[in-house]
DNA sequence: TGTACATCAGTGAACGCGCGTTCACTGATGTAC
DNA sequence: TGTACATCAGTGAACGCGCGTTCACTGATGTAC
């Protein structure tokens, strides 16, 4: 094995460990020595190959992202109406941050220091997640463009997240997961129905 | 001042140091050396008027929503029909946790261990939060039971709440104001449309 | 193939910092007589 | 009103813990000849 590969073997052995460690305790369940110890190194050894427990942090998360972006993918059949699809994903949407409930807060856990940005490749990994909101919209909206679906689909995202971040860490009061469900449903049929009116620009040319 | 007056004060005192701390730095900037500077105390003071800084926190958080309570409240006209009232329900809400961001954030970001609940006293505060909203549901769906405008109020809250903290937080992109409010104004406008059927119960009896 | 050397992954003790909470002590306030 | 005493608010140094990161050192790996 050259030394490259096992550079490549303790990166993975890391990110391995820290998923593992925020699946139980959450964020801040990354910690050195403890990720040191799962992995088999010493902790000066994360230093090799991060430079620093951040940059450890977005590669969970892009982790969790993308099996997120793959369950959306597998989410709706062919031929599903907008409506449907959108119900279908939303629901899936609910499924997953349920199945991995630590995992997913700590998306929206991991804060940033003020003026700060994401690394670009990983605002690329949350960027793919709106192509499966847009599809439906575009078959409910034919008269569209990219930018309004994009628009569109980042508030129907946000308007799910809230529902389901809410309920799941019963912020407002205790919320049964069939309640949470049952808000989506309302919502996505309320969003297909009261849509078409609404989504005409502003103004038009 | 009699001693029970000087006690009060400290506590008020230290409360105010508290908000002024989050509102520069966030839940974060609560820390006892800082508070106790700020209030004019030495810091084992603090333990004589909180059992802990965890019980600070959540007496800067309700004042925080009791502040949110106060804008709802004066949010909306004696006329309004009930889209224009949820509509500016929830453009006063976004400008409210604009204005008011590091303390609105510091409501969420406040964690309490695994199994533990907030104080009564303190969900009793966030329940007002509903009426509101309640309001208006009342007038659009006259057959709709309390629990099931509870519900829906809850439902709302979460989605406006999606739309505007994720906007806030810029987590999906850049998102300026006005795309927010706009969101927020579509999102309603597609509830009223699309809600009086989608409110029906799912069985009848 | 063998030898000398350079490189750099790997090590873990130590640094440095932050911070909530405690506790032995003091002194002001209030009470009892 | 005055005095003795008890109570308890107030003090801040010290405790205890957690934790990210560094750094002088070692030894394995790879290279040059």
């Amino acid at each position: 094995m050259t030394t490259a590969d096992k550079r490549a073997r303790l990166r993975d052995d890391l990110i391995d460990a820290a998923e593992a460690a925020v699946s139980v305790n959450g964020l801040s369940g990354i910690k050195a020595r403890a990720l040191a110890e799962a992995a088999g190194c010493a902790v000066g050894a994360i230093y090799n190959v991060f430079p620093d427990l951040d940059a450890l942090i977005y590669e969970v998360n892009a982790r969790t992202l993308r099996r997120l972006d793959a369950v959306l993918a597998g989410a709706t059949d062919a031929g599903d109406d907008p409506e449907t699809a959108m119900r279908k994903l939303a629901l899936a949407y609910h499924r997953f941050s349920r199945a991995e409930r630590r995992r997913w807060t700590a998306v929206f856990a991991h804060q940033i220091p003020d003026g700060a940005m994401p690394p670009e490749w990983y605002l690329g990994v949350v960027a793919q997640l709106f192509r499966h909101i847009e599809g439906p919209l575009a078959t409910l909206l034919p008269g569209s463009t990219p930018a309004m679906r994009n628009g569109l689909a980042r508030t129907l995202f946000s308007a799910s997240h809230g529902i389901v971040s809410l309920g799941l860490e019963e912020k407002l009061g205790p919320a049964p997961d069939e309640v949470i469900a049952n808000a989506l449903v309302v919502m996505t049929r309320s969003w297909v129905l009261g849509l078409p009116g609404a989504v005409a620009p502003p103004t038009r040319p």
